[in-house]
Formats: C-alpha cells, structure tokens, sequence
DNA sequence: GCTGGCATAGTAATCGATTTTCCTCAAGCG
DNA sequence: CGCTTGAGGAAAATCGATTACTATGCCAGC
C-alpha cells in the first residue's frame, strides 16, 4: 500500500525540510534551472512550489530577480518567538478550558511519542532529529486542539516551523530542561490550570531564544 | 510614467480582490482552463497565483481537483475575529508604547484620509468603497506600525483582509458608529492608553462581528 | 582616464502542448 | 437486479520551449 503523493506536493516537502532543518542555507540563492536538476522537475512545478514557499515565508522572492532562501537575523528569532508565545499561550488556555477527555487522551499521546524521541536523543542519537521534532509539533499541536479554531491552528503550525527552523541554525540543545517543561506542561494542562500552563509554556519559549542566542556569541 | 507589473502580480492582485469584495464566490470552483481566458494568462502563471491565493487560505485546494474559492462560514468569521483581536491588541499595546513622533504623525495622517472617505461613503457614494477600504487597512497598520515586528504585520495584513471578505459578503456597514470607533482609537492611542485602546479595538471587531451576524440571520 | 551606451549572455517569466488522473456512464457478468 | 469493470471525456498536473528582462562588460567618445 503505497502512498501516492503527487509531484509537487512531495517537493513542496522536500524543499520546506531542506529550508526548516539547515541543508538550504539563508539567503542562498534558488535558481529555477538548479532546482529543476536537483529535484526532477520542471519549472513550471518548482516555480508552483516557491510560490507556496514565498508566501509562508520560508522564501524570500523578488520581481525580476527570482528566489532565495529567506535569510535570518536575531530580530526574525525574537519575533517569530514572540509571535509563538502570543499565538501559542491563547490557544492554550481556550483549548484547557474546552478540552474534554478525548482531547486529554490526545495530549497524553502525544506527549508519551515526543518523550520516547526525546530519550533517544538525550542517548546521544543524532538520527532521530527531524522525527523528535515532527513529535515535538505535534505534542504542541495536540495541546491547542480543542482551541476550536483551526484558522489559530493552521497560524500556530507554520510559526512553530519557523521558529524551529532558527533552533536548527543554531543547534540548540537544551535536552534535560526542555523534556521537563514538556512534562510540567503536560501535568498543568491535565490538571487545567490555564496560569501555570502559560507560564510553562512562556518560559519554554523564552529561555529557548536566550539558549540559542547565548550559543550563537560564543 | 506608467507603472510596469509583472503578469504575476497584477493577476495576483485582481483574484485576490476578487475574492475578497465578492466578486468570486464562495465555493466558487476555479478552472485553470476558464482563469486562462477571464485573465488573459497561461495556466502556469494561473496555477502559480492560484497556489499563492491557497496558502494564504483565500482559495481552497486539493489534490487533483483542483482550486475553488474559500467556503465561508459563521464560524470563520469567528475565529477570525478573534484572531485579529488577538493579533492587533497586542501589537497596538507593543506600537503605542515604543511608538514616537513620526509614528503618530504617520497615525494622523492614516486617520485623516480614512475619514475622508468615510464622509464620502455615508453620503451615499457606493463607488468608494475598495478605497475607503484599502484606507481602512492603512489606518489599522500605521497604527501597529511601530510595534517592532514585521511578522506580525504581515500576518495581521491577511488576516484583516480575510476578516474583511466576512464583511464585504454581509454587507455589514455600520455608518457613524464605525466612524466614531476610529476617532476615539486614534485619541486613545495619542496619549498613549494602551488599556482604552485595546478596550475600544476590541468593541469596534466585536460589535462589526455582532452587525453582521445579526444582519444575515433576517 | 572616465563615462555612457550598446551588445551579449544568463536567468526569470510566460506560454501552449502533452501526459496523467479522475469521474461518468453504460455494458457485461454473477 | 445489483455489482464490477472498462471506455471515453474532461480537467488537473507536468513538461520543455519561447519570450522578456536585467546585469555585465566592452568599446567609443569626451
């Protein structure tokens, strides 16, 4: 049973994960005949796909001149955190307060996968990256999904990815503390105490950006 | 001087607005073949656009059928509301605070021509009304203008657009009262009352959400 | 020696044609 | 009579070629 994707959306992916994980760099330049060569297919399809890529923000484009890759800058991190803090902590208390069992049911779920994924990397497996993160999303993902709006959701989702893709430049680790936030979270989401939930989940954030950004001046 | 667009762009703009004052309906199937000879364009240049349009949620894709204009709904409006109140409260809190001279004249100026077309528009001039809404949009950006993150600016772009289409398809006009919302939001945020700002920008999505609810349930 | 314009090459934008996929409908079989 | 299956057509996805633009560098004139 094969899964049968059409060619644009799997480059779309290809290109998006290339972006997101660091294999294309910032403001490196993304030249339609290359990405033909490199990816197998025609302009028509990659051009499709950047287009998709500009307006998400992953890729930088210009008249006349073409596309990039969308360069990166503290100011971006900064904002794009807060952005996630905003977005994130909103949805967070509207989904504890409406949550009912089979959104908790969910949220345990998905916490139990991310923590599996994050023992294996604490163990020193640099393999499990992109899935630790893929279950990281989705652990952020569940907590919001009984925020009953999917417009907030479907926002969330592409910030995450954005501001993931800045913790990727930076290869900030922070192992031990981040699998303890994630449990906290957890435990105040379950217990619905929409404060300390915020507060976690702020903190989380926070103390991210000064890890990656203390990492970067080194 | 004739301003020189790409194909593109200008194909861009029109769909979207298009789309946005209603002119395209919802649901609205659109046939790459059909676009082709409406817009006078290639299908590349059309599906480029179209998967543009989609990821910014104005047209609905799916694989293998193709594109269709956005669905509307009750709850769309609702959860888009909520999220510009979300988006906009916060950066007009953060742009008041940091927000200086030049920020405030930019704030007057928006105002001023804002309300110009707003008296145009209560005298009965339906022909104003794209203009009266572009200058509705400047308003509500210059008034965040200073809040230091472009991200955020962005995303509050679209989303003020894609709440707009709620209206443009309610036919939601609230007159004086619209009118008198913007003038105590520019005095609010002159002396810099950050809470009476967000009180009253939150009234003014609130009650325009109310309006037009209340207008298509008679 | 410097500047301004023109030729040229490289790349982006656009195009129409071709291939692939999906849906419909009807005929054949159980 | 109902279900399966395959032919035919419509529309989406993909393609390579063509056109349009821009930047680079060379040459002529000042």
């Amino acid at each position: 049973m094969e899964e049968k994707r059409i060619r644009r959306q799997s480059l779309y992916d290809v290109i998006r994960s290339d972006i997101v994980f660091g294999r294309l760099k910032p403001g490196e330049k993304l030249k339609a005949t290359d990405l033909r060569a490199r990816y197998d297919a025609s302009v028509s399809t990659v051009r499709e796909v950047l287009n998709r890529l500009a307006s998400e923000g992953f890729v930088f484009a210009r008249e006349q001149y073409g596309f990039s890759v969308a360069p990166m800058s503290e100011s971006g991190l900064r904002e794009l955190a807060d952005l996630r803090i905003l977005l994130e902590n909103h949805a967070l208390e509207q989904s504890i307060i409406t949550g009912g069992t089979e959104w908790e049911a969910g949220v345990i779920a998905a916490h139990h996968r991310l923590q599996r994924m994050e023992q294996r990397r604490a163990s020193g497996d640099q393999s499990v990256v992109e899935i630790w993160k893929r279950y990281d999303w989705e652990f952020h993902q569940s907590l919001i999904s009984a925020c009953g709006s999917e417009e907030l959701m479907a926002l969330h989702g592409t910030v995450f990815d954005k501001y993931l893709r800045y913790q990727m430049l930076y290869l900030s680790y922070r192992g031990e503390v981040a699998e303890r936030e994630h449990r906290e979270l957890l435990e105040a989401a379950l217990v619905k105490d929409t404060q300390k939930a915020r507060q976690i989940l702020t903190r989380h954030i926070t103390s991210g950006v000064e890890h990656a950004l203390s990492a970067i001046r080194k």
